[in-house]
RNA sequence: GCCCCCAUCGUCUAGAGGCCUAGGACACCUCCCUUUCACGGAGGCGGCAGGGGUUCGAAUCCCCUUGGGGGUACCA
């Protein structure tokens, strides 16, 4: 194949329908990637063809995230470049003029049939228990009908000539070899819609000649879309490209990931939102069905560049997993420097009411719960306490542990001393909670602390309590908390 | 219905006929660290869909069955 010897041209071809999906973002990562690897060209298309669903807004959407996941094309409709135009509604003309060639060349020819005529094909078919298929009744119509039709007023489109029965197969990159029998195409293909404007099939082909496309990896949803395609550029007279069909991304039913179904869950802007990390999302989608030979999961960008090799890739489909992708996106979290995870976290902190901390408190309360975030968005329920609000103290779980003269003995004590606590860094905090208890007949254990954190955060969980304190400490709430704690199971033991 | 693709722990996977008593990761469980949680460390649970072949030998090759998915538009 002569593509074998030329530069590899690969593209990302999203059709501006949606917001950026998981399965376009995943299909993205695989052609980025093959590229890099072998040093190639990334192209970016935009496959508008269908004017009814076709949204400016998807587009700016699907640019905006494919950038933020680390994808950046050589070429596409934003920044131009020397295979254009980069989006199929402007090259109508270019289609239909090859397409009339095909016609001339009797390769293809005009159809005149109706919807309604077709409607009632598809009617009889399924009636009679036959497959649902166009019965190629155009190629037979006579010059003197076409007339007619045409006065009728009629508006043919353009389909190819697909010869039945033959095979037509390939051998995919990631699947290996795949046949596929004319007979089961449904029929001589439409190539040009009566609106004038290509159809999907016909536009990709052109547009992946006229880029000089080497090698088009995409879903295997496209799978028959491949064998109708291979017949056009026949019809051209032109080589094909290599094909690559990865499987499809499932949810946890194992069905097709669908905007229908699941919603701003196959958004990326939803990860983005929710604080995903980019290198997190971009290391989950690619190993999810590509493993490096030294089983490696963890990788940056430049390591996955070098090691992807399609021939690896999964033949089958994969689940997405939430949880997994969280354990990465804690590992990208947790490795971020703490400069970088201050300036990330802090959007996440506008629902909280958190005004009478100065800057250098608010990043230890970030720093305080860093190591354990699945993602930014968690950041808000982890540190309410810290908010100047009434603590909840009498959930059943809470309530029992301040309910004891140990524990209100403590809370007396710390009382006493609560000034004390300011202004003391946090390893200054824990000795001085210690001396209290320990000169009181305490051990350094639960009874010694736990009643001190639930008072403070109405919470049996979460980070180290001298830390908490020490934040606290200067806001007023240390005492507060620990009066309002003691108040409360005083109340109840009289 | 018809066509195509796929089939290893719950999930993602390693595995290209002997290295497999099937390896790793996530999740889960136990223990350690520790005042709690998280992080980290050490263990554990758990799988070749079924049936026929081929072979001295099969998770690996072939066939059938079953299961899952995708496609069957003048959508992309």
């Amino acid at each position: 194949m002569s593509t074998q010897h030329q530069k590899v041209r690969v593209r990302i071809a999203p059709s501006p329908t949606g917001y950026l999906h998981l399965g376009t973002a995943r299909t993205a990562v695989y052609n980025y990637l093959y590229a890099k690897h072998n040093h190639g060209r990334f192209v970016f298309r935009l496959e508008d063809t269908d004017e009814e669903r076709s949204n400016d807004a998807y587009t700016q959407d699907i640019i905006k995230y494919l950038k933020w996941l680390g994808i950046n094309w050589d070429e596409g409709p934003d920044i131009g470049g020397s295979y254009g135009p980069y989006r199929q509604t402007q090259k109508e003309e270019h289609y239909r003029k090859l397409a009339n060639e095909l016609v001339a060349s009797k390769k293809a020819y005009f159809c005149y049939a109706t919807q309604d005529e077709l409607a009632k094909l598809k009617e009889d078919q399924q009636n009679s228990g036959l497959p649902s298929r166009y019965d190629n009744r155009g190629r037979f119509v006579s010059e003197k009908q076409a007339q007619e039709y045409e006065a009728e007023g009629r508006i043919p489109c353009i389909r190819l000539i697909v010869e039945e029965p033959r095979v037509v197969s390939w051998n995919d990159l990631i699947k290996g070899p795949i046949s596929i029998n004319t007979q089961d195409l449904g029929g001589d293909p439409v190539l040009v819609k009566s609106s004038g404007m290509a159809v999907y099939n016909f536009a990709v082909v052109v547009d992946d000649l006229d880029m000089e496309i080497t090698d088009v990896i995409r879903g295997e949803d496209h799978i028959h879309n491949t064998a109708k395609q291979i017949l056009i550029y026949e019809a051209l007279g032109k080589e094909c490209p290599r094909f690559a069909h990865a499987a499809l991304i499932f949810d946890a039913e194992k069905q097709k990931l669908s905007k229908r179904k699941h919603g701003e869950f196959v958004h990326i802007s939803k990860y983005e939102k929710d604080g995903y990390l980019p290198q997190a999302l971009f290391n989950y989608l690619t190993q999810m069905s590509f493993t490096m030979s030294n089983g490696q999961e963890i990788f940056t960008q430049e390591e996955a560049i070098e090691a992807f090799d399609l021939a690896k890739v999964s033949k089958s489909p994969a689940i997405f997993d939430l949880t997994k992708l969280n354990w990465f996106n804690n590992h990208y979290l947790r490795a971020l420097p703490a400069n970088d995870f201050e300036n990330l976290a802090k959007p996440y902190l506008k629902d909280l009411s958190l005004d009478k901390y100065e800057g250098p408190k608010i990043n230890q309360m970030l720093n305080l719960i860093k190591d354990g975030l699945n993602n930014l968005s968690e950041i808000k329920e982890q540190l309410t306490y810290f908010e100047p609000k009434p603590i909840d103290l009498n959930q059943s779980e809470i309530r029992p542990i301040l309910d004891t003269d140990s524990a209100r003995k403590i809370l007396r004590l710390m009382l006493e001393n609560v000034d004390k606590f300011k202004n003391l860094d946090s390893p200054a905090a824990k000795a001085l909670i210690d001396e209290i208890g320990l000169s009181n007949g305490f051990k350094k254990n639960k009874e010694l602390y736990m009643p001190i954190r639930v008072a403070l955060t109405g919470r049996l969980h979460g980070p180290d309590l001298s830390k908490i304190i020490t934040i606290l400490s200067g806001s007023g709430l240390v005492q507060e908390r620990l009066e309002n704690a003691l108040n409360l199971t005083l109340q109840i033991k009289s």
